[in-house]
DNA sequence: ATGATAATGATAATGATTATCGTTATTAAA
DNA sequence: TTTAATAACGATAATCATTATCATTATCAT
């Protein structure tokens, strides 16, 4: 197996998707962080979010179009707007979901994902 | 405007998604199809599930690999199996989860998806 | 029948993501 | 603290799903 290794470019990726609340695809992340480490490479962002993602620190929403990551692990819901295809946060108490699964499903959830459909209140209220 | 005029193609494509339970992707509604219209293409087989998608006919299921797609559109909930990536359906009363929305969100919602993730029943039951 | 045009099949192009590869940085042990 | 092992890097090529193009064919209203 392979012992994990510290680097800036990975705490960088880690730090901005927990500084902010929007849903960024990987090239925004890309492009925040090289504010910070000017020489990181797309590829190395892409690497960490996938790593990141499989250590549970970080949350990917597939979209139908590019995927986008959430710094934030709590359950909580998204919607996709039809219109500008951004991700907004819901506040949905993530139990009321869960309290639906059917008692007698022979298999196992580890987690879930609710993803709403249609537009934004940004969108909806400008013109 | 372009008025839609029918093919033999399309028809096939949602014949066989709706005579289906499973979720296949593109490709595997192309190789279904060809055996009942052989010369079909995969690019046909993409365009119609596009069309079919934005007449509201069939479902696209994004899962973070290929997209997969459901013939059957009344609400219903899905589980991504982690462990062969196949997407199975959730016996789920789909009321349970709408009614959570937050009554005060400005915004407008006109469809949602639930996705589990974990084990499914095969591949749980399975050596 | 015919003219307009939607749909097709074949394939090239695109775009997001992943793999490769030579180099650099991190870490544990000497 | 050097050193050896190897994880991570930057750059870029490769992959793979999906979309666009384009010449041809099928549909349909007249």
């Amino acid at each position: 197996m392979s012992t994990l290794k510290s680097s800036k470019q990975r705490d960088a990726v880690l730090a901005n998707l927990q500084s902010r609340y929007d849903h960024p695809t990987a090239e925004d992340v890309f492009l925040a962080v090289k504010e910070v480490v000017p020489s990181i490479s797309l590829a190395t962002v892409y690497r960490n979010l996938k790593l990141l993602e499989s250590e549970g620190l970080i949350l990917k929403i597939p979209t139908g179009d590019s995927d986008r990551f959430d710094g934030h692990t709590h359950g909580h819901y998204h919607l996709t707007c039809l219109n500008c295809r951004g991700v907004v946060d819901l506040d949905i108490d993530p139990g009321v979901t869960l309290n639906a699964l059917p008692r007698d499903f022979d298999g196992t959830v580890t987690s879930h994902s609710l993803m709403f459909y249609g537009i934004c209140p940004d969108c909806k209220n400008s013109n």
